[in-house]
DNA sequence: TATTGTTATACTCTATAACTATA
DNA sequence: TATAGTTATAGAGTATAACAATA
């Protein structure tokens, strides 16, 4: 692969698909069409994310896992769910905590552990994002019908059965 | 929207997809399983850039524009094509020439700029890398048959052709 | 004055590793 | 000895803003 000359014309501001040429292999293309697209939707939401709520991705992430679980979650099973390790949970989390959105609760029967959850400000804020959130989404992928949307999830579900799972060895036991 | 209460097995690993639930509106879910593939295989690119080349992917994409453009380019212009400010480009290109890869050309009608470009070891490197990166994806898209990888070529330049473009500003005339 | 590029600074996310406290 | 969580540190990427040199 060699990525050879474009023709001439110098975009005004590139994507990750303009690094696609001639000599690629459809595979290639394939690859960077769909980090283009993700990466659009992606980088938009963050930043209305960050703009309207003052939230970070993240953040947000966080806060979604400890909504399904309302018994709360441990710092350890926050550190896999996120696929991120254990220090950096304890710094979302403090975070969360100075605003009021999450709250640690002991544990009587192990007093190592404690479980995170949300407080009612925080689920209350919570909901309204995630509906906003949901709404961007909906928006964002409209360009798409109804129909094109089930073939596409379709064929990323085939896709994503044959990718490895991704390494959840942080905070793991060895 | 809110999220439930999933059932109670407590998954290993979780992935961005897993928030999504049975409420949830089909479009979340066709969205958190694209940022789910796309996250897994670009996670793994990264690493494999990382553990086998000593790269990131941002200087690897860095080098993929120099590549693209034996003449070279100048600091603004991989600024606007990297959709990053300046003083990050700064810092990659540092990096990049202080291991020989690129190099600074003064321009001799303009003394403010200079076009940066592969050195020929850069060169050589970028093709190594490059091709395995390659195989990487070729490997990676394989779940999907060839005719199915057109398929969801085809869907997402439709929804590509629908998405705005990605803020160009950075660094630009305001 | 405007433009090119640099420097300084700050913030977030990330990982590693040493540490404390419980078990 | 092993586990839960914290802290300290380091490194990458990002943005902003003030700055120098040149146009």
């Amino acid at each position: 692969m060699s990525m050879s000359i474009p023709s001439a014309c110098a975009p005004v501001a590139t994507d990750m698909e303009l690094r696609a040429h001639a000599d690629h292999h459809d595979s290639l293309r394939l690859w960077l069409r769909l980090l283009s697209c993700t990466t659009r939707i992606e980088d938009t939401i963050r930043q209305r994310l960050r703009e309207q709520f003052g939230l970070t991705l993240p953040r947000f992430d966080l806060m979604a896992q400890l909504e399904r679980e309302p018994q709360g979650l441990t710092m350890s099973a926050l550190s896999r769910r996120m696929l991120v390790t254990g220090g950096n949970v304890t710094a979302i989390v403090a975070q969360l905590e100075s605003e009021q959105l999450v709250q640690r609760q002991t544990d009587a029967e192990d007093r190592r552990v404690f479980k995170v959850r949300l407080t009612p400000a925080g689920r209350r804020a919570f909901a309204v994002m995630a509906r906003e959130h949901e709404a961007w989404i909906v928006d964002l992928l409209s360009p798409l019908s109804e129909r094109q949307q089930d073939q596409l999830y379709r064929l990323l579900g085939t896709l994503k059965g044959g990718l490895a799972t991704p390494h959840p060895q942080p905070q793991e036991t060895p």
